[in-house]
DNA sequence: GTCTATATGCCGATAGAC
DNA sequence: GTCTATCGGCATATAGAC
């Protein structure tokens, strides 16, 4: 009673911070559950009770069980493949450092965030399967690419690579190396070696800047 | 009554033929089904429908829903990467009509065989949140690697390249990078146009034969 | 705003007819 | 070997107490 009506904002939690607070464990929750148990596999009970709360306080802050899920999609596309770009723009691309920390945060994806790649599989399935969802998909995609774009623009710039050489096609590629080789590190660990993907990166910089194309006929 | 007693196999179908026909026609069906609604989401009763059949026919045939997935992740594991494999066979990776030929076999698999990807996300999440079968899954995606890698093996032979670049190295590269462009066209296919992939391996080629590395201290 | 209790529907699996 | 009918269980979503 004493401290309801003089803390306008402060003191303990104010009934906004406090719906805040439950939207946002119920989020966690609901990440951390649709990982792993999938979008229809997983039962808005469980999520609830994962947080904390029950089934009642879920339907409360959110529409549903597709609500949440979507919810995720939209505004929980962290992706990883930020890190890589902000990496990428530290060290030089091509160069051991960056190959040694692009091993890191590969590993990093693989091994230790264990729910983060299952839930893009997630996003992934239910995008191609609701149409309807496909581009607000591809938006949370396009973002972090072009971060990735960004700095391999300027890196190719410096390295002087051929001029018609698309930096978006570049960020492409590596963007999908990166999620297909922690998913084949989750399936067998022992082909997808720490040193891998930062090789990769060096033999493919290494090959873009050879020259035009190594079959010099006029492909392109 | 006639063709019963003097025909002993042919004739029609014998008992054994229908019923491994049945099957196969189920399996057909599950592929589908699951693809498009998921492991969780599909149910017996529209798998048992799009074969023509009743629910207790699939239930005759195998043991379960489970039974008829696990059937599929074990042996209809016809990975498009063998195709890859006999393309750069065919053709000399790094040249223009190899790239040409990738580039076909990209937008089938990511555009025609529009049950394929999914598919294999599903067979990929289950091998991921089910340990006892995750074995299993990485046996079935080590066959048609190891083609792949013994077409780039006797590939780099001939190029001349390091003698310390490990075929299995970049067969799991390339392997990844289809798998990845694939997934990324699905959601964005202006973005994965039909050059990249086989651009994208005339780089890596190109970079593989640069050099032991394009940094030349010491970094393996 | 959160909880408990409940209504309604669908799914996997089985039993028994043919 | 295949089909029809059904049982038991669990899920989503809601209604009403606090």
């Amino acid at each position: 009673m004493a401290a309801e009506s003089d803390e306008p904002a402060r003191r303990r939690l104010s009934r906004a911070e406090a719906k805040a607070r439950t939207r946002a464990l119920l989020l966690d929750a609901a990440a951390r559950v649709f990982a792993r148990k999938g979008f229809t596999g997983a039962s808005v009970e469980e999520i609830a009770e994962t947080a904390g709360f029950s089934i009642g306080a879920l339907y409360s802050n959110f529409g549903g069980k597709e609500a949440l899920f979507l919810e995720l999609l939209s505004h929980r596309q962290t992706d990883r493949i930020a890190e890589a770009a902000q990496t990428l723009d530290r060290y030089e691309p091509g160069t051991g450092e960056a190959a040694a920390e692009l091993g890191r945060l590969l590993l990093d994806v693989a091994d230790k965030d264990i729910d983060f790649a299952p839930l893009q599989a997630e996003f992934w399935l239910y995008a191609v399967r609701n149409p309807d969802v496909l581009d607000a998909m591809a938006a949370n995609l396009r973002a972090p690419r072009q971060a990735l774009e960004g700095v391999i623009s300027t890196s190719l710039a410096q390295q002087g690579a051929p001029a018609e050489v698309s930096a978006e096609a570049v960020a492409t590629v590596v963007a999908a190396l990166f999620g297909g080789l922690v998913r084949q590190r989750r399936i067998d660990p022992a082909s997808v070696p720490e040193e891998l993907f930062g090789q990769a990166l060096k033999w493919l910089f290494a090959g873009i800047n050879a020259g035009t194309t190594p079959a010099a006929t006029e492909s392109e």
